[in-house]
DNA sequence: CAGTGGTCTAGACCACCAG
DNA sequence: TGGTGGTCTAGACCACTGT
């Protein structure tokens, strides 16, 4: 069935089921659903749609926006409007401290990192509080853009005082594998979560629309001694990730 | 300082700036942070800001809509636009297993429940396979919509066997209460946590607006027996909540 | 009933991409 | 250079709220 027919207003627009560009993305939906729009294969332009569908191209528009909202499909200027590939869930769980690359290769999912910062930096607030630094100490910083599978993942940025890693430069993939090598991998972590609609510097970073809902993970960690080694804030992308926790009765 | 004057765009419009209705929110979000824009204050109907900025009704309802989506105006048709008022977040524990009730108690925060369904029903195959039913097991199921502090904060689903809850309508605040009492209350749980952008339905609930980023949380839980005791699937609002957790390194 | 937000249109111009 | 999405306008009508 050709897309252009199954668009056709008379099968599905009606004047009494709502506002019109419900009916329309509602019918793109089921078109996605249905396999008539495969995944990559690109919908007609607004342009065409408004026509196919007897609409005004900024109804058409506001129907595609939402389809962007919820991941369905992707915008290119210049280009076109595209339906996007499903990506697989992955699991972490909350209970091991974990590194990711260790994480995805027992998946066996290939890692790769886009480094955006890495160097040696003066602290802000937050980080010398966390950190317990004193006045005048420096701290390394490695802010990356974290991806397995091909698929970007997660933001990570990660701090740790000088004397625990002393050469930011030297990470390569696993922080945590280097830092073991050192003799200084944390041996317990406090993470914060909660969800956040990212904006659009990150969202263009993990390849999904702004807004879109994804999870922000502020994790302190310990080393055996009791101090604190790491300060990292993450953002991961909520349509590719579930978070696992066990959890105890408390007395 | 009157909001109109604020609002004047010779003072903020500039042509190269990117897109008006960008430049336009950010002067609302300032005015929202200076306080000129009190919470709970109405905005400017949209017809007089489309005047005093000197933009279409379009452009300044596409600046709004961001504000409504990032949470921090509310608009009721009929009667205007609003400033929201700032909520409090609230941490829970991913460590121990509390219950929502005494969990807010302890705040010194007053839980209430709208009841949304509650009663014994024929499962889901979800349910059947989650609770280890037998075919032709009923379930009972309590939905509600939690409130703490006078402000919706999760819509919880709970699905218990019949055996373990034999009276759903016997719930009236705290399930974990109630099956202590029965000496039925679980003492382990596993909880799968992930973010999501809520629909409409789930949204006006919660009182956000449609898209906001959510936590959806699947949790099961066990008795001393090792028996499921709980499937309860719950959504929290992402701008309440942050859950926080223990790691340790694993061996 | 007056005023507010919600939907919708037709048409214009800009910014970006690909052949 | 032609086609695509991105922004913007002026104006209309509908649906809901509060008085």
């Amino acid at each position: 069935m050709d897309i252009a027919d199954f668009l056709r207003p008379e099968a599905w627009l009606s004047r009494s089921a709502g506002p019109r560009y419900v009916q329309l993305r509602r019918r793109l939906e089921a078109g996605i659903e249905e396999g008539i729009l495969a995944p990559n294969s690109s919908l007609p332009p607004e342009r065409e749609l408004a026509e196919i569908t007897d609409l005004s191209r900024v109804t058409v528009r506001k129907a595609i926006q939402e389809l962007v909202r919820e991941g369905a499909v992707e915008q290119r200027q210049g280009s076109g409007t595209f339906v996007r590939e499903p990506i697989p869930r992955v699991e972490q769980s909350l209970s091991h401290l974990t590194s990711f690359t260790e994480d995805m290769q027992r998946r066996g999912l290939q890692t790769t990192s886009k480094w955006l910062e890495r160097g040696i930096f003066m602290p802000s607030p937050d980080e010398v509080v966390a950190l317990g630094l004193a006045a005048g100490d420096q701290v390394s910083r490695i802010y990356r853009l974290r991806e397995a599978g091909g698929q970007p993942m997660a933001l990570e940025r990660a701090a740790l005082p000088l004397d625990i890693l002393s050469n930011p430069t030297a990470v390569t993939t696993s922080l945590y594998e280097l830092l073991e090598q050192s003799g200084v991998r944390p041996v317990r972590a406090v993470q914060k979560i909660s969800a956040i609609n990212l904006e659009a510097e990150d969202a263009e970073l993990l390849n999904v629309a702004e807004g879109t809902a994804g999870l922000r993970i502020q994790r302190t960690s310990y080393l055996q001694s009791g101090r604190v080694a790491e300060l990292t804030r993450s953002i991961y992308r909520g349509d590719a990730y579930d978070f696992v926790a066990e959890l105890r009765l408390s007395h």
